[in-house]
This record gives C-alpha cells, sequence and structure tokens, in this order.
DNA sequence: CATGAATGAGCATTCATTCAT
DNA sequence: GATGAATGAATGCTCATTCAT
C-alpha cells in the first residue's frame, strides 16, 4: 500500500448494497452518505408517524437534497423503509453480537447475554416497535432479509444453550425454543413497555427473567451443593 | 323500568359506546347493526390488505349502507379500525375466559389455560398480528381501552398463578410476570410463526412451554415426597 | 306512456356506454352532461397540443368540476381520449350516413357520397389528423371500436359500389378498394392538405377525384350505345 | 484546398444540419458520428415504445455517451424526433429515388416506381406510421424541412406523369394530384394495413392499383388495338 | 335518516434539462 | 469535450371527508 492510498476505502459500507439496490450514481461515498442520510431522517419520521403516515416528501423536506435527488438513491418508498428497517437491525443485532462473552461458563455468558439484550431492547424500544410493525409489509425478499438478522441474534443465544448442554451444564432442551424464549422475554420490555415496567423496575424484571431461564436450563442444582 | 321500555335493551350492545364515540343517530339499535356490518366486513379486508391499503369507499362498497351513512356511524377511519380492534380483542378474551378451569387444581388449571390460549392464538394469527401492528397508532384513549382487554387475557393468567401460590402449589413468583410470559408465549405462535412452527408441531411448542412453566411454578415435587 | 312520464329519456345517450366505462355516478344525464362537457374541451386541447402534450390537470382546469371529480366520470386519462375519438369518429359517421343518396342512380350515388364525404373531411380536418395520431396508443379494444365506426363509413362507399356493379352500372372493381380509395382520397385532404389545396381549390380536387371515380366505375358509354 | 484540409470533408455529411441545429462542438465528423449513433438507437425506440413514452434517459442508456453530453450534439428532446424523422424519410425517399426507370416507356416507368414504393411502403410500415404520428407535432421549419423529402417523393412520380402526358402516353390529367394518389395508395399499406391486407394479398392490391393508375392514365386503349 | 355527488389536499413517481467540475 | 449529479416542475391518480338534497 502507497502511502497515498486510501486506507479506508474498505470501510465505506453502503446502505442497501447488500441485496442489490439500484442506483445511476457512480461515487460509493455519495451513495452511502445520501443513504445515511435518509436512514437517519427517515427512521425518526417513521418512528414519530408510522410508515404509511409519512409521506416521501416529508421526508426529503428535512434531506439536504431534492425529491428527484432523493430517486437516485433509492427506486422507491418502500425503499427507505427498507433501508431503515435493515440499519435498525444491523445496529441492535451488532450491539448484541459484539458481547464478550465468558467462553468458561455457559451459565454467565447466558446471564450476560441476556441482560444485554434487554438492554439493548429498552434502549431501542421504539425501534422494535417500528421493526415489529413494519417488517409484515414487505416483500418476501426484503423481509427475508431483515428476519435474518433476527435469526442471528436467535442463533447467538441458541449457540450459548447448545454449548451448554455439550458441556453438561443446562438441561438438554430444545435451544431453538429456549432462545426464542429469551429473545421475546427481551423484546417484550420494547413491545410490553406497560405491562413489564408499571409495577417494578427493569432491573427486576430482568432478574426475574435471568432467574427463570437460569432455574429451567441449569442441571439439578441441589446436587450441586 | 318503565313498562314501555324494551325489555331486551340490555342485549344490545353497541360497539364502540364504550369509549365516547359520537353519533347524531337516535336509534342504538340501528347504530349496533351497523357498526356490526362495518365490523364483519372491515375486519376481513384489514386482515386481507392491511388498514392503510383498504380504502374507506373499499369498504363501504361492500356494506349495505352508502358512504356517507357510514360517517353517521363513525366519524373517521380511524373509528373503524378501533371497532375492529376492540371486537377482535373481546373476541379473544372472551374465547380464552369462557374455558372451564379445574378449580381444584392450579397445576391443572394453568395447563388448560394455557392450551387454551394457544390454541386461540393459532386460530387468530392474522387478527392478532394486525392488533400488534395496528394498536400502536391509536390515539391514548382508544389505545387504552383495546389494551384493557389484553389485561383481562393477563389477569386471567395472573388469578390463577396468585391462587396456586396461595395454596402452596406453585412457587412464590411474581404472578404478573409469570402471565405475561404465557401470554408472549402464546403469542409467539401469532407472531413469531415461522420460529415457532419451522422445526416442530405447535403440539410440541405447546409441550414444551407447559413443562416450562410447571417446572417453574411447581414447588419441588421431589421433596414434597 | 302517460301524460307526465319523461318522454325524451330515451334521448340521452351516454358517450362511453356502448364500450362499459365504469361510474359510481348513478343519474345518467349527469354522466352524459360531465362527459359530453369533457369530451367538447378536451377535444379542443387534443387538437391543439395533442394528446400527450395535454395533461388532465390542464383539461379539468377548463371544465366546470374538479379534478377528482372527473375521475368519476372516466378512469382514466386515456378514457378521454378514447371518448373524444369516438364522438369525432360518430359525428364525422354520422355526417355522411344522414346523406340522402339517389337510390336510381349509383353514378349520381357516388357523387353525392363522395362530395359529401370531402366536404366532411374538409370541415373535420383538425379531428380527422386527430385520430390518425392518436388511435395507434389505443389498447385493442378501444381501438377497433373506433375503427368499426371507420369500416362503417368504408361499407357506406362499398355498398353503393356493389350495388353500381349488380345494376351493370359499374365495372366489376373489387369494392372494398375502391371504397378505400374513396375514402383515402377524402381524408387527403385533411392529413394532406397543403399537397391538396396549395396549387388549386377544393373543388378543382374533388372535381379531379370524382371524375376519376367515375371513368373508372362507369362501363364504357361509348359501346353502350 | 490546403493539403491538410481532410479531403473526405464532403463525404461527411452532418444529419440536422440541413436546418440549423445550433452545437457548440467544433469537431463535424464527431457532431456526425453522435447523432448517427443517436439516431440508430432512437429510430429504434421510437418505433418501439413510442416518441412519448421514450424518455432521453432511456435513449442514452443505450448510447455510448452520457444524458449531459446528448444535450451538446442536440438541443432537445424533440430534435431527437427531427434527427429520426428526417433519416427515416431520407431512407424512404432515397430508397425510391435509386430506382432505375425505363426512360423509354412512361407506362413501364410508372408501374416499376409504383411497384417499387408499394414495396418501400411495406418494408417501411411502422417508420411510415411515425412519420405520420409525429411530424404534426414539429415547429414550422422541422416540418417543412421533413415534408420537402415527401414532396422529393411526389416529384418523383409526378415527373413520370408529366412526361407521358408530353409524349403523348398518357391523358393530360393534374399530374400533381395523380402523383399524390399514388403516394397515397402506397401509403396506404403502411396506414390501413388491416383494410387493405386483411381480405387480399399485398400483390392483389398492387396490381389493383397498378391497373387503375394505368387505366385511367393511358390514352384510349381501345384504339391501340 | 339516507344518499348522490363533490372536492381539497395529497400521493409516489418521472421528466427534460442544466451545471460544476 | 465529457460527465456525474442535481433539480424544478409536472404527471396521472386516490383519499378521507362533507354537504345539499
Amino acid at each position: 500500500m502507497s502511502e497515498k492510498a486510501k486506507p479506508a476505502k474498505e470501510a465505506i459500507s453502503i446502505p442497501g448494497d447488500a441485496v442489490s439496490m439500484p442506483t445511476t450514481i457512480k461515487n460509493p461515498e455519495r451513495i452511502a452518505s445520501r443513504r445515511n442520510e435518509l436512514i437517519e431522517i427517515a427512521t425518526t419520521m417513521f418512528l414519530d408517524r408510522g410508515y404509511h403516515n409519512t409521506s416521501v416528501r416529508h421526508i426529503v423536506r428535512a434531506c439536504s437534497f431534492n425529491l428527484a435527488s432523493l430517486y437516485m438513491y433509492v427506486s422507491s418508498k418502500e425503499d427507505i423503509l427498507y433501508l431503515v428497517a435493515q440499519d435498525l437491525m444491523n445496529t441492535i443485532a451488532k450491539e448484541l453480537l459484539e458481547t464478550e462473552l465468558d467462553a468458561e461458563s455457559p451459565e454467565r455468558a447466558i446471564q450476560t447475554a441476556f441482560a444485554q439484550y434487554c438492554r439493548i431492547s429498552n434502549k431501542f424500544r421504539r425501534q422494535i416497535r417500528l421493526l415489529y410493525r413494519e417488517v409484515g409489509f414487505f416483500p418476501e425478499e426484503s423481509r427475508n432479509d431483515v428476519l435474518s438478522t433476527v435469526s442471528d441474534v436467535l442463533e447467538f443465544f441458541e449457540k450459548i444453550v447448545v454449548q451448554g448442554v455439550a458441556t453438561g451444564v443446562f438441561k438438554d432442551l430444545p435451544p431453538k425454543f429456549v432462545a426464542l424464549d429469551m429473545v421475546l422475554a427481551a423484546h417484550a420490555i420494547a413491545i410490553h413497555t406497560r405491562d413489564v415496567l408499571s409495577h417494578t423496575s427493569l432491573d427486576d424484571y430482568v432478574a426475574f427473567q435471568t432467574d427463570k431461564f437460569l432455574t429451567l436450563l441449569l442441571v439439578d442444582e441441589s446436587q450441586d451443593a
């Protein structure tokens, strides 16, 4: 590499590029920056008013470019939703998947991971609500793409369970169901905020759920003693 | 009650009456029948095409009355959604609340109630999805009204847990959280159909969840002996 | 018929009714009057600027109703063109078909009919140009419908030729081709106005063409004697 | 001519040069080649989708240069249509004008010329339809320019007639009208394809028309015998 | 009480064209 | 000369809602 080479070139990730979203624009950095602006603005608006109550005009009014330009970076309103959803899922999943787990103890791994995902669910409450609401309107392909990130999250928990079972620390319960249970318990913070938080604190809820999962998973505790 | 009073008066329940939904129409039976027709027709359409892709014109085309008349019985498109949501929640809650439970055994009561609610969630998958999606857009008052029925469902489970704890059959776990867990586990059938049903049957899922809840709730049987 | 009956009821002809152009409007007279207004205004504009350069907004600005109302009487911009084309063709064909012909003499019938159609073609020059231009853009069904009126015109001439041939006054030439020739010669006044009128008068042109057709058609008179 | 002058200078004919079509570009060969590329590509598209349904973007996507460059060689979308129309007319006229005629016999000349133009009209059906449709929208100057080529075609026939009349082979009919008749009869193959071809073959039509014109033109055949 | 007809405001999208580089 | 990117203005059409009758 020469010193003058743009070393961060690889760092530019173009939103929507994964699933081939066609553009006449040549400069990838420009695409990235325009789409990112779009994502930021549209996310807020979709969160505030919902996808269907937000017009493209409304979005673009808050952008640094104009309506016709918008259509140089996305090819439909749905594309914007897709961009937003993908970004949301990525942010959420990334924050979870970066969590450092205790490789020695599945028990502690579960505790850490679940606590982390609860924290994330709490932080991204509205985003998760948006995803629950609007992903259903996606066409096949995009929906699958977005849901694949949900699968990543599920797998993250699944793997911990599988490892726990493999090392004899956890009972032999179906890992998929256990993982789903955990994800749901965390999502409930976003989706059923009232029911979760009206009577106690978030910490209490997380503590209860953690206890529950460990009780279920850990092999006979009485024998541990 | 005057002699001239219509004795069946109580039998007429006017949809939407709970939460003030103003009308200039005097005859309550007319209101009830019009609104019921509306609910029936709109429900199908919202389920098929979604709320936002269904136009008021489209709805009214299938009704026995006309567009202008519709606005004598509801005051906006949102009102129709509210009517539909309320009806859906009532149907679902009613079907659960009618379940006959074994008053003697909280264990069997839980089994019955949970199995029943899973059956309901499976039967009303699309309806539950519709509710999850659209209720968030309701204004305060209507949302609370619809969600109060969710509370009824939660309480139904809560009471069983409370009773089980009271009779010493169940461990002393927070009943609200346990109830929420159960409701979520059932809703997952509707909301996360793929994840729940792709690898096993509904029965397996229900069995797993039932086991889980009983394991959690029942006081250590081995020590009882 | 009672005296109070609306005797002219049958007289209301709804433009576009022949080919089923759906409407939510119930009152047929209203449909007729709205569509007629539309036809009158759109015809002028299509004539002035062409179909593609005339926007629905532009048309409706000159109407007594508004954009949304327009779409209660037609279902697309194309429908307007169809209405206009149909009306043009009907006007033209009607004016021709009403011509009283000398039933005794095919020779005089041809003279009268052709002269009349030349007069019409001259009067409706721009309309004929419009039809030539835009009919090609119609979808199958409407095009056939409009072209069927052209066939009526062709048949009008064809019948005269056939009768002339049958009575031995005309030579046995293919009537379809002869009729087409006549129609084309008349249309040329509209389509090739420059070439037709730049060097002589319309009368000269008509006289030339009439002579031509009679020369072609009439069986050798000199030999008859 | 200087020695350095490009000797083939005269060979480069710049499309659109006849009628002032301004350009900032200096190199005439470049203009010619760009415009020719444009003509080739746009012709296909106009033929396939019509002028109004073809966007400048669509055209340029198939070109070797880009949108902004296009506007260095033409100054509007209409210019492209003009270029195309001019080229179409030239191609058609050239193919006719190259026809070798029997200088001795006006009769055979007419036969050959008309047959040839019918062949051309059949070959270029869609092109002729395009011209009929769109030329009317041209502004004065360009229309005249395009129509002057039509005049060339008319004159081609006119001259034969004039010569026939001059040599006493043809009757003294107005040559302009006869020529127009012939051109129209040929164009009918393109414009009234259905009516011309639905009942017989092209050859029959041409034969009929040829007979017709000869019957009209040739001086008293009975006396020839 | 019912309804036929109307409408203002809005929608997503596309266009021909221009200009800074 | 070439081109990537931008943009103002318009397009056809639909919507929820209202009123005169």
